[in-house]
DNA sequence: ACTGGCTCACTGGACTAGCCTCTTAGACAG
DNA sequence: CTGTCTAAGAGGCTAGTCCAGTGAGCCAGT
């Protein structure tokens, strides 16, 4: 089971009605012109108008209300969110998964930072995790593997030791597309070594307590990593 | 419970039962120890342990699994994600929900280089959004108000100048967490005046396409507008 | 001894019908 | 005009039922 994820094998798709549903449901509120403080059909109405159970259109709804899209209130109805933006991102970002160059904007950013704060924050215990991610990716590395194990710990290491549990957030937000840019990356020859080198080169300015050099050693890192993509 | 101090009115707390849920799911969780691949107990079981019905833990289940927590397959079970992590960070958020300096972090290292990505891509019409928004606020504030639409409606209009969905998506991310200190910032006496015209010097970055400048009026906007808290 | 196919006891997916509470507008009494 | 009450309609939740995947184990055919 392990293996399957490790390949990056995802289970075939597993088709659920409620996701259809939300899609559907944020394309009504497009295509409605819906504003925030508006209010969607009633469920009975819903339910009935796409054909489903109130059970399995309450399901969307909750889907709906954690991505902030609407906020549900007994006895008034569904409303749409001070915020719709969000709809159109989401629905943007469920079209074209992998904007490569975006991606790597946005974690270019997160990390540049957390690089810096890490080096500015970094406990002992922060450096010791860091070493050991270190030590993990060589050793995967010498064995003939790609090291990607070691790669994640590594930049998790780094995201814990900066101390910031909004930025982690947000870097979790994100971590799911950069895995997948990851695998490519470290599959390109000799580029496990080079990737374990800028990895040394951002621990040693963390260890050194240097925010600076931390957050360029890591700049110049993603931008090694990402220029694979680029080319495809 | 606080009153969630904002303009809009927010609706007293309304219980949800799936809610509640979640967190006790997350709890469980934890207290089991359970790590990335094993499984949840069965619906059935589940349901009659927390004492609720199929279609209520269902919801709760769309939930967590919307948050990245788990990942439900039909005929095997609920398998929990590969990033848990994710789980003990939301919980964390949820508790302590304003964590002021770490919101500030994460705000201006996702706003500069959105402001710098902005003065690189504007368009036009990315230059004349944004020239309405300060028009907003200077109208809001000479009618004695606080300019908080304005204010919003500006850093809206720079997140879109910036051409990028990801980063979009993380902004919208925090943005809730941003409302709250907006109100009070802008409370204070004199603030308005001085948020617009430092407003306006990020404005004119943009406008001259100088990324730097625009990154640094938009930190130093940032840092003016956040020292409130950070007396109190 | 292996392979393939079958069964069956699980798992979640979805629906139905019904009753509850909450909200709100409008009727009605003062 | 004002305050109160009520009923319609909204969502919240439950219980019961059936459908559809999954996978372990059995058993025949090779």
């Amino acid at each position: 089971m392990e293996k399957t994820a490790r390949l990056g094998l995802e289970r075939v798709s597993r088709p659920r009605l409620y996701e259809q549903l939300v899609e559907q449901i944020l394309a009504y509120i497009e295509s409605a012109q819906l504003k925030p403080g508006d209010l969607l059909p009633a469920e009975r109405d819903l339910a009935e108008r796409l054909g489903v159970s109130r059970a399995t259109l309450a399901q969307a709804l909750v889907a709906l209300e954690v991505l902030g899209v609407i906020d549900v209130q007994h006895g008034t109805g569904a409303v749409l969110a001070r915020r719709p933006s969000v709809a159109s991102v989401i629905k943007g970002l469920r079209e074209h998964r992998s904007r490569l160059p975006e991606i790597v904007e946005a974690r270019s950013t997160l990390e540049g930072k957390l690089a810096a704060l890490a080096a500015a924050r970094r406990t002992d215990e922060d450096l010791k995790a860091i070493d050991h991610a270190l030590g993990v990716m060589a050793k995967e590395i010498s064995a003939g593997d790609r090291g990607t194990q070691g790669d994640e710990l590594f930049h998790e290491a780094i995201t814990a030791a900066a101390h910031s549990s909004v930025l982690a957030q947000l870097m979790a937000f994100i971590a799911e597309m950069i895995l997948e840019t990851r695998m490519e990356s470290l599959g390109q020859p000799g580029r496990p070594e080079q990737s374990l080198a800028s990895h040394r080169r951002i621990a040693d300015a963390i260890r050194d307590q240097d925010p600076e050099a931390a957050a360029e050693a890591m700049l110049a890192h993603i931008e090694l990593v990402s220029d694979v993509e680029l080319l495809r």
